[in-house]
DNA sequence: TCTGGGGTCCTAGGACCC
DNA sequence: TCTGGGGTCCTAGGACCC
C-alpha cells in the first residue's frame, strides 16, 4: 500500500510571457517568429503613427520593424515558440538573433504592460490558496498542501483547474510541474511546455529527473556545469553516483552536500509567501563605450539620472537604504564595484549621488566604459525606527556641517 | 553575432570588539 | 608579552536566476 505523499509543491511558469502578452495586443502576430528586447527602443514611430485611433490588431504586418532593421547592443529577452524553431533564445544578443532569422519581428520590452498581467495571474492563483511565492514577473511555487483538492491525483486536478482559471483570466497559457519539493517541481515543469502538466513522485527520480542534464538543477549554472563536465559528470544521473565525500573534496563541503542532496531530489526549503528587497539598482548600457575624461560631461548626466532613478524607486515603494554602491563595466567586459556604507539611511537622489561620487572615484577610469550602474543596499522601510537618523550620525551627512 | 537590466545569495579577508 | 578564539560588520567579487 502506498503512503500518500506528504508535500506537493508546484511550479508554475507563464509560457514565452513577455510575448505572449504581446500577442494578446497583436493577435495577427500569432504563429509568426516575434522577438521581445533590443534595450530602449520605442515601437518603430511609423508603425503607430499613420494609424490614428484604429486598434492595434488592425496595424498590418509590414508596419512591424524586423530584426534585420536593428541595430545595436540589445538582448533577447523572450521569443515566441515560432521563433526558437530558428535557435533565437534569451539572452542572445539581438544582431546575432538577426542573423538566425532576419524576418522575425521585434518589439520593445514594455515592463509596465507585464506586470499587470503578472498581477492578473497571481491574482488567480491566490483565490486558491496564499501560500504562493514570487520568483519575478512570470513564475511562482505554490504549496498545494492545504489547498482544496492539492492532492487529487498528485496535483493534477488542482493544476488543471489553475491553468484554466488564468487561461479564462488573462488568456495565457502556463505549464505546471507537481512534486514533493520545488527542486523537483521546477523540473517537472519544464519536461512538457507549453500548457503542459507534469506530476512528478519521488520514484520517478530515476526514470525522469537522473537522464536530464546538470544545467537543469536550479542553482547549476554555465560555470558549475563546465566543471562538471570536467569530470564527465553530463546528467543528473551521473552527479547521483558521485560519492558525496568526493563532491565535497571537489567543492567544499557545503557546495558539495547540496549537490548530492539535488541530484537526488531532496530539498527541504519552504514556499516563503513574503519577501523584503535587500536592494535596489539602476543601470544602463550606453550606446557606444564611454571615457570617464573625453566624455565627462555626458557621463555625469547618466550618472546623475542613474541616482535620481534609484531614489525615485525608493520612494515609491517606501524604502531607505545606507549601503550605496557603483558599478563600472569597461569595454573589455570586465568590471568592477564599490560601495560605501553611511552612518545614516537615505533615499534622497543628492545624497546618494554624493556617495555613489566617491565610490566612482575609487574605480579605475583608464579603460573605456560601457556600463555605469547605481545600486542602494541594507535597505529597511522608510518608516521603521531603523530609518530615523541618530545625532552622532549626522555629521556625516553630505552638506551638513557637524553639531558642535 | 559580441554579450541588457534587475535582483539574490555566497565566499573570503580584514577590521574591530569581547 | 604572547597567544587564542568567536562574532559581526564591511567590502569586493562571482555565480546564478528571471
Amino acid at each position: 500500500m502506498q503512503t500518500p505523499p506528504l508535500r506537493r509543491i508546484a511550479h508554475l511558469d507563464m509560457d514565452a510571457f513577455y510575448a505572449s502578452v504581446e500577442l494578446l495586443r497583436y493577435p495577427q502576430l500569432k504563429g509568426l517568429p516575434v522577438v521581445i528586447g533590443g534595450g530602449r527602443r520605442r515601437v518603430d514611430d511609423a508603425m503607430l503613427a499613420d494609424h490614428g485611433d484604429r486598434p492595434l490588431s488592425d496595424i498590418p504586418l509590414d508596419k512591424f520593424p524586423r530584426l534585420r532593421d536593428y541595430v545595436g547592443r540589445g538582448v533577447i529577452t523572450t521569443s515566441t515558440y515560432a521563433a526558437r524553431q530558428f535557435g533565437v533564445g534569451s539572452a542572445m544578443g539581438v544582431m546575432k538573433a538577426a542573423k538566425l532569422c532576419p524576418d522575425a519581428i521585434l518589439l520593445p520590452v514594455d515592463f509596465d504592460e507585464y506586470r499587470k498581467y503578472s498581477r492578473a495571474f497571481k491574482d488567480e492563483i491566490l483565490k486558491v490558496t496564499p501560500l504562493m511565492e514570487n520568483r519575478g514577473v512570470d513564475e511562482v511555487y505554490i504549496d498545494f498542501e492545504f489547498a482544496a483538492d492539492g492532492q487529487e491525483d498528485g496535483g493534477r486536478v488542482l493544476a488543471q483547474r489553475l491553468q484554466q482559471a488564468i487561461f479564462a483570466a488573462t488568456g495565457l497559457t502556463c505549464s505546471i510541474g507537481v512534486a514533493p519539493n520545488k527542486l523537483l517541481a521546477k523540473m517537472a515543469g519544464e519536461i512538457n511546455k507549453p500548457n503542459g502538466i507534469t506530476i512528478l513522485y519521488e520514484s520517478d527520480l530515476a526514470t525522469k529527473i537522473w537522464p536530464l542534464p546538470c544545467r537543469k538543477i536550479n542553482g547549476i549554472g554555465p560555470r558549475m556545469d563546465e566543471k562538471l563536465k570536467r569530470f564527465a559528470i553530463e546528467t543528473i544521473g551521473d552527479l547521483a553516483a558521485r560519492d558525496p565525500e568526493w563532491l565535497a573534496a571537489q567543492f567544499g563541503r557545503s557546495y558539495g552536500a547540496w549537490l548530492h542532496a539535488a541530484a537526488h531530489g531532496r530539498d527541504d526549503s519552504p514556499v516563503h509567501t513574503h519577501s523584503e528587497p535587500v536592494s535596489m539598482s539602476r543601470e544602463t548600457t550606453f550606446g557606444r563605450d564611454l571615457h570617464a575624461v573625453r566624455d565627462k560631461a555626458e557621463l555625469g548626466a547618466v550618472f546623475t539620472r542613474l541616482c535620481e532613478q534609484v531614489a525615485g524607486d525608493l520612494a515609491r515603494k517606501g524604502y531607505v537604504g545606507k549601503t550605496i554602491g557603483i558599478k563600472v563595466k569597461y569595454d573589455d567586459f570586465t568590471g568592477v564595484t564599490r560601495d560605501h556604507t553611511a552612518g545614516f539611511y537615505t533615499a534622497d537622489a543628492k545624497e546618494i549621488r554624493q556617495l555613489a561620487g566617491q565610490c566612482l572615484k575609487r574605480a579605475p577610469l583608464e579603460k573605456r566604459i560601457r556600463l555605469l550602474g547605481v545600486r542602494v543596499g541594507a535597505l529597511v522601510k522608510a518608516d521603521s525606527a531603523e530609518a530615523a537618523p541618530r545625532a552622532e550620525d549626522i555629521a556625516e551627512k553630505p552638506g551638513t556641517l557637524p553639531l558642535f
